[in-house]
DNA sequence: TTAGGGTTAG
């Protein structure tokens, strides 16, 4: 008897194409792709779609993404499914500005979003730390009539919680007829960024009472919660009560975690001793939040061993030679400083440039230390003269350590100056109402010299400032910050 | 009977 042969059919692939994306694998994404085409399915608009979603799931080579936006252009017919895809692609690689542009390019083709496209849409502004673009998404959901389910709910939470507006993150949740356990996560770990711990835990215990049975990642949040807030006692009682109480093994972020509290509050011995006597391996990520703790506690040639042995482990990155650099900066031993310097130099390696972004009437603005591109450059150095003058009858001292250069005091007090977030905050001052809120949003952590000068500058002119840094947000309000200068 | 989405340490 024959054996009948069993043809792929238009609905075989995209559950091939589905895997393909959880495996992640580009060459065998292009070869199922090679399928598709041989059997004639290239013009399927489901199809297409999985391939776009496909690609944009793949790594490696050039990566996958540009792959996915190809198939993309080339589509004949394409619906909100390919769109949103398309632009869940952009927000999962980290390019939110292409997110949004395409969203602008959907509409503008007259293509409709639902509630799926939307969630995209927001995690993108969340990406930019967008507030005012965020809204303007909230607002387009209520006035288009968009779905709002526990998804899209959840994306507009977490999307006021990351730009900025916290209170309106809890009051959607607290809207909310329907919660699941990351609509909880969500609000908790908002709350934790905001250095707001003490409503974090309050929010978990109501969690727990309501019978939510919490989750290892909602356990991640809670201890960050702690961590940011200087509850240490708190902290450790809830580390125990997750295998105790919940029966969940904690993992390396819960360490980091634990490690993360312990050096903020100070306690940089005892969180090396819990690095010893944790019963997995620390990751770099422990590592290097204990070489800072290091750092920042004056325990420099502890930092300098451990960086040591974290650059021999992990040779490329970056990261652990700033470190090292910024422990001999603190050292004032620029000879070692500029040997790592050079070393760097040597890898093909670069420091990332800091940026400071800031939304001012519908427009983004981005900032650069020393940045001249921008139209009003002129103004704003003045008045960061001038921010810099009424400083210093305040009693300001420019931060002249963590300027990682060999230069004597004056030149580093104007590269300081110059620093992204000073422009930025100039900026807002020159272009903002009196008394107005200023948010700006970083790339980096926040520097010694800008937390301060912030507060300075939230005193003197009478101005709360929002910065939300590459962890956590800073409330600078009347010459205080709300992170108690834990960071 | 197929395709796209939300939370995760520093």
């Amino acid at each position: 008897m024959l054996e009948r042969k069993k043809l792929p059919n238009k609905f075989t692939y995209p559950f091939v194409l589905k895997a393909c994306a959880g495996i992640g694998n580009l060459n065998l994404g292009k070869s199922v792709h090679g399928s598709v085409m041989k059997f004639g399915f290239g013009d399927e608009v489901n199809v297409q779609n999985t391939l776009v979603h496909m690609y944009c799931c793949c790594r490696g080579g050039e990566g996958g993404i540009e792959f996915a936006r190809k198939v993309f252009d080339e589509m004949y017919k394409s619906d909100s499914v390919s769109w949103s895809a398309m632009i869940g692609g952009y927000v999962r690689v980290g390019r939110s500005s292409d997110a949004i542009n395409l969203f602008r390019e959907m509409q503008i083709k007259g293509v409709c979003p639902d509630e799926i496209t939307m969630v995209s849409v927001l995690s993108a502004c969340t990406g930019l730390g967008a507030l005012e673009l965020g809204k303007w998404v909230e607002s387009y959901v209520e006035k288009e009539r968009v779905q709002k389910n526990v998804e899209l709910s959840n994306a507009l939470i977490d999307m006021f919680a990351k730009c900025g507006d916290v209170d309106k993150a809890t009051n959607l949740f607290r809207s909310m007829r329907e919660r699941n356990i990351v609509s909880w996560t969500s609000v908790i770990g908002g709350l934790a960024m905001h250095g707001r711990g003490v409503e974090a835990v309050a929010v978990f215990e109501e969690m727990v009472r309501s019978g939510v049975t919490p989750d290892d990642v909602v356990f991640i949040g809670l201890l960050s919660a702690c961590s940011h807030s200087g509850l240490v006692d708190k902290g450790k009682g809830y580390f125990d009560s997750m295998r105790k109480d919940f029966s969940i093994v904690p993992k390396i972020e819960h360490y980091g975690c634990m490690v993360d509290m312990l050096c903020r509050a100070g306690l940089v011995k005892e969180a090396l001793k819990f690095v010893q006597e944790m019963p997995i391996d620390p990751n770099p990520v422990v590592w290097r939040t204990l070489i800072n703790a290091c750092r920042a506690h004056g325990e420099l040639k502890l930092g300098e061993k451990i960086t040591r042995q974290l650059i021999r482990n992990e040779p490329m990155h970056e990261s652990n030679y700033v470190l090292l650099s910024n422990i001999y900066a603190k050292m004032s031993d620029w000879e070692k400083k500029t040997r790592i310097r050079e070393a760097m130099d040597m890898k093909g390696m670069k420091k990332i440039p800091g940026s400071t972004m800031i939304e001012l009437d519908n427009e983004i603005y981005e900032f650069v230390a020393g940045d001249k591109s921008h139209a009003q450059s002129k103004e704003i150095y003045e008045m960061v003269d001038e921010m810099g003058k009424e400083m210093k009858r305040a009693g300001y001292m420019p931060t002249t350590t963590e300027v990682l250069l060999d230069i004597d005091d004056e030149d580093k007090e104007d590269t300081l100056n110059r620093h992204s977030e000073k422009l930025a905050i100039a900026f807002a001052l020159l272009n903002t109402p009196p008394g107005t809120l200023i948010r700006i949003v970083k790339n980096l952590r926040v520097c010694d010299d800008c937390h301060s000068a912030s507060k300075f500058i939230s005193k003197i002119y009478n101005r709360e400032i929002v910065v939300r840094d590459r962890n956590r947000f800073h409330h600078f309000k009347n010459g205080l910050c709300s992170c108690r200068d834990f960071w």
